[in-house]
DNA sequence: GTCCAGGGTCCCA
DNA sequence: TGGGACCCTGGA
């Protein structure tokens, strides 16, 4: 993808499958917030970002040293998303998914904070899922200035392992809480080692995952999905069951998508939620 | 005011 | 294998 460096930020030229608004909504992400400039403002790996999009441009701000180390990896760019969509053989209502949804890039987020994420997602809607997010951050991360607003990072997993769920019921999550802590230490010990469950056969990893209490069958896809980037892995949560009964036949195989799978899921996943189930 | 479902998981028959 | 319990909240 081309760019370029333009008064301190960074401009993406005739971005082609980059749209914020699909990205930071469609339930992937829950740390990038719309601005009232029509903007998205939020935090990862400890670094505020605002993405801007006008027609087919793109603007980050950033430097370009913090573009080609943190965010070209977290956008996904060395990925060309047109042309997977292009090489799939796509039934009527996951073409239409994917050309309503193309736009959609798989984020390479943090692992701890997919894990953390998808575990306060059980049982959940959007906006809740965000505003728990949201306190965490702000009573356990480190505080960081952008334009005379303070955002927030996301704590480390030491820095929860530490702790005891009570000392989370400023979070309001509820029975979530316990499953936090238990994640937390799996990681601060060093049990979930992201860099080893990205190598793994991916029923390997997702066992693995499922080891830790509050981590089943839909909260690990996500992970491995989200956190480590197993682009094969295709969660499947109540919209998703909807849509598959809907529009497919029983004992439909996302496998029929390969290695993609879980790209098709999140275009289904988006289109169902906001278009047409 | 009440009811219900929301990107589940666990436990126990 | 199925169903209830678990926390909390926004919307109907």
């Amino acid at each position: 993808m081309d760019y370029r460096c333009k008064n301190g930020h960074i401009e993406l030229a005739g971005a082609p499958d980059f749209a914020p608004a699909l990205m930071f909504e469609c339930g992937q992400c829950f740390r990038f917030d719309r601005t009232e400039r029509g903007s998205y403002l939020g935090v990862a790996f400890g670094r505020p970002l605002e993405v801007t999009q006008a027609g087919e441009m793109v603007a980050l701000s950033c430097s370009e040293d913090d573009f080609l180390n943190i965010w070209w990896n977290f956008f996904d760019l060395d990925l060309d998303y047109g042309k997977i969509r292009r090489s799939l053989p796509l039934d009527p209502y996951t073409a239409a998914a994917a050309e309503r949804c193309a736009g959609i890039r798989i984020l390479r987020q943090d692992f701890w904070e997919a894990l953390c994420s998808f575990v306060i997602s059980q049982c959940n809607n959007i906006p809740r899922i965000k505003s728990i997010i949201a306190r965490l951050c702000e009573s356990f991360g480190e505080p960081i200035e952008y334009c005379g607003r303070t955002l927030y990072t996301f704590p480390a997993a030491e820095r929860l392992a530490i702790l005891e769920p009570e000392d989370l019921s400023c979070l309001r999550c509820g029975y979530r809480a316990a499953y936090l802590i238990h994640a937390a230490r799996a990681c601060a010990r060093g049990a979930l080692d992201p860099a080893a469950l990205a190598r793994m056969p991916i029923d390997e990893a997702r066992e693995a995952l499922q080891s830790v209490p509050g981590i089943g069958k839909k909260v690990a896809d996500c992970v491995l999905l989200f956190g480590l980037h197993r682009l094969e892995a295709f969660p499947v949560d109540t919209w998703m069951k909807k849509a598959l009964a809907a529009h497919y036949p029983p004992g439909f195989d996302p496998a029929v998508f390969g290695g993609y799978a879980g790209l098709m899921q999140q275009y289904i996943f988006h289109y169902a939620r906001c278009h047409a189930l």
